[in-house]
DNA sequence: GAGTTTGAAACT
DNA sequence: CAGTTTCAAACTC
């Protein structure tokens, strides 16, 4: 293909040198095509200007996030480039197309009923373009003859992988980096999770980082122009510090942003992410916040690859940074909102000593949940480390344990397509992750659209199918329901179950499940629920007292409630409800329901220094916004004052007992980093309350 | 690990 | 809305 030479249009003065070059008058006199190209581009460097080569190319280090941030970011510029290079990109996008053809044609179904439906094809159609344009985007951006992307070239060259990796297609490396990640995750010292964990801890910063994009954009660009190894070494060490710097953003900042949370997009991921109007502030900002703190990664990698020859150490520190750098940025376009609130709960009072339990390499306090409840007598192995999970019955534990992502959902789905409410992961609103055992799945976050429209569409059929399923009253929100006597927690299933032969005492129930007694709203027959029955016995003891003082902090202490209850008494013939699987699901839809509160309260957290030591006003902040929720934000029977949804999470019990600190902000970073929110269907609730 | 059971989800 | 089918998790062996 003729391409110009790319070595001499780097920048934009550049790029106008070679349009005023003879050659360039030629071609243009030849085509007017490209006379537009040029223009295009011209339009295109507004936003893409600055951006560092390396972080338009499909590189490892940008990873499964990618092509989302093309979903808001670089859509019109595709767009643009598309157009003008349309011949350029369609061989490599060929492939791709396959692959977009591929939940294209999932999607032609959803699309057929859109479009019946009248109401939503535009926008369907418009997701569509996004995921066949953002594919060739990739591709362009990668192969661009426009000299702007000169070091897309350039990383190939340098780094082995980079050569190996272009030669692949966008979606194959988005894939293999998610197993990339997924396999570092595990296969990196603790240590260096520590420090991920720490890092990750600014996940929410990309609004803030809006602010200063200007500057991050000339820190990547010095670092491309300069050629001199030790500068851009300093380059490069100066932007990271200056990244950690931005990581230590000053509370009220975030509070600012909260604040503009309605007003101001740049303050706002998850208006970005909603793929609601956004402004083209909000996108540019955002975009070019997040792309350059991309640069950074890969100006390190591109570093470490010259200097150092692919030294491995080099490569586990800019893995780690990689890593980061997704997990920063997803909250700027597809957060899911189980992680964001595990991020919250991650930075609890006890987060702060994360890294010397991590280094001991102590569970994590959600883990031990975990361990708490597979082994509910063994309260020793609270504090226990991995090789108190070899024994086959532990292998599940193990797993768990094993996986940072303990508390996510899996699931082994081999028809639904992971599309469907069967799927735990996607009803949980979680997309799929790499220990699920699922087939065909699209339940992932290159098939974003697909989910999100299939979401839309349960949706639409159910307002309330992605909502949480149980629901927990302090006062009269299930006598309403028909149930007067309060159980554990007061909290009830709120469609209840249909059981006919588990008698509601196996996880068949889901009312057992949940860990809540059955309702009047229960067609079940012969309920011997543990948890309370339907008829208003009780099988089990439970401290009303205790529980509603719970209430203040609900979510935290549920699950005290329910391991506890399993440790004083271990008799009940079944096993308490699968808390490790809970947590995950509940604050997610909690998020879903109040992704204000949440929003809020995870500004509130990541206004918090990464690593920092004192994150006791990031957990207060959850709380209170859990239950301070303005009525009004309330979609499910706001009249009821009192009403919180039931959440699941970990074990308090297990931080009290156990003498390690609790270290959610592993599993939710690690939630955070594997899976991506699903802001954008938080909006798509319809309006829960009566009309 | 394979097969069975179960009940929710989806479909008609 | 009820009946049926599909589905995947839970469970059993």
């Amino acid at each position: 293909m003729d391409t110009p030479d790319k070595t001499q249009i780097t920048p934009t003065s550049n790029l106008s040198k070679f349009e005023d070059s003879p050659v360039f008058k030629y071609i243009d006199s030849l085509s007017p095509i490209e006379l537009a190209k040029s223009k295009q581009a011209d339009n295109v460097f507004s936003s893409l200007a600055f951006l560092s080569p390396s972080s338009l190319f499909p590189s490892p280090q940008i990873g499964c996030h990618r092509e989302s941030r093309h979903h808001f970011l670089s859509l019109s510029t595709s767009k643009a480039l598309q157009s003008g290079h349309e011949s350029n990109a369609s061989e490599g996008a060929s492939k791709v197309d396959e692959q977009s053809d591929m939940y294209d044609e999932h999607l032609g179904c959803l699309k057929n009923d859109c479009s019946s439906k009248g109401t939503s094809s535009n926008l369907l159609n418009d997701q569509l373009d996004l995921a066949t344009e953002f594919p060739r985007t990739l591709k362009y951006d990668c192969r661009s003859p426009e000299g702007n992307f000169e070091a897309c070239d350039e990383i190939p060259k340098n780094t082995s992988v980079g050569v190996a990796e272009e030669e692949r297609s966008p979606f194959q490396r988005n894939r293999d980096e998610c197993e990339k990640r997924q396999f570092h995750k595990r296969d990196l010292p603790k240590k260096c999770r520590v420090k991920e964990i720490d890092e990750s801890a600014g996940c929410d910063w990309v609004a803030a980082l809006s602010d200063v994009a200007d500057m991050w954009t000339m820190n990547s660009f010095i670092i491309h122009e300069n050629t001199d190894g030790q500068d851009r070494r300093k380059a490069d060490s100066g932007t990271t510090s200056f990244i950690s710097t931005i990581m230590q953003f000053p509370l009220d900042n975030a509070n600012n942003l909260e604040n503009a949370e309605s007003g101001d997009p740049s303050s706002s991921c998850k208006q970005n992410e909603l793929g609601e109007p956004v402004t083209d502030r909000a996108q540019s900002i955002l975009s070019t916040s997040l792309l350059d703190k991309l640069v950074v990664s890969d100006s390190g990698l591109k570093k470490d690859d010259k200097e150092e020859n692919c030294n491995q150490s080099s490569h586990q520190q800019v893995g780690i940074r990689r890593r980061c750098l997704v997990f920063e940025k997803s909250p700027g376009f597809g957060l899911h909102l189980n992680s964001l609130l595990n991020i919250s709960k991650g930075q609890s009072p006890l987060s702060k000593s994360i890294p010397s339990s991590m280094d001991r390499g102590e569970v994590p306090d959600d883990k031990r949940a975990v361990v708490t409840e597979n082994s509910s007598e063994t309260p020793a192995t609270l504090g226990g480390n991995e090789s108190d999970h070899n024994s086959p019955e532990k292998k599940r534990q193990k797993f768990e344990l094993v996986d940072e992502s303990a508390a996510c959902k899996r699931c082994n789905c081999k028809r639904s397509k992971c599309l469907k409410l069967y799927c735990d992961c996607f009803a949980a609103g979680l997309y799929c992750i790499e220990p699920c055992a699922c087939q065909d799945c699209f339940n992932k976050p290159i098939h974003e659209n697909v989910v999100l429209e299939t979401r839309r569409q349960i949706e639409s059929r159910n307002p309330l199918a992605f909502a949480p399923k149980v629901i927990r009253s302090t006062d009269n929100v299930l006598d309403s329901l028909g149930e007067t006597n309060k159980t554990p927690a007061s909290a009830r299933h709120k469609r209840g179950c249909n059981c006919k032969r588990s008698s509601c005492l196996k996880k068949y129930c889901e009312c057992f499940q949940a860990g809540v007694g059955c309702s009047l709203s229960c067609r079940c027959e012969g309920c011997k629920n543990s948890f309370g029955r339907k008829d208003g016995g009780y099988e089990s003891v439970y401290d009303g007292d205790n529980l509603e003082a719970h209430d203040v902090n609900a979510s935290e202490e549920k699950s005290d409630i329910v391991i506890g209850k399993d440790q004083e008494h271990p008799h009940l013939s079944v096993p308490p409800p699968d808390i490790s699987r809970l947590p995950f699901a509940y604050r997610g839809k909690l998020a879903a329901f109040f992704p204000h509160s949440i929003k809020s309260s995870l500004q509130l957290c990541s206004t918090q220094e990464p690593g920092s030591s004192d994150s006791s006003s990031c957990h207060p902040g959850l709380d209170s916004n859990l239950h301070g929720i303005p009525e009004s934000e309330t979609p499910e029977i706001p009249e009821h004052k009192g009403l919180t949804l039931v959440s699941k999470p970990t074990s308090p019990k297990c931080k009290r007992v156990s003498s390690t600190p609790n270290l959610p902000c592993t599993s939710s970073s690690t939630a955070w980093r594997s899976r991506k929110l699903i802001l954008r269907s938080v909006p798509s609730f319809p309006p829960l309350a009566p009309p």
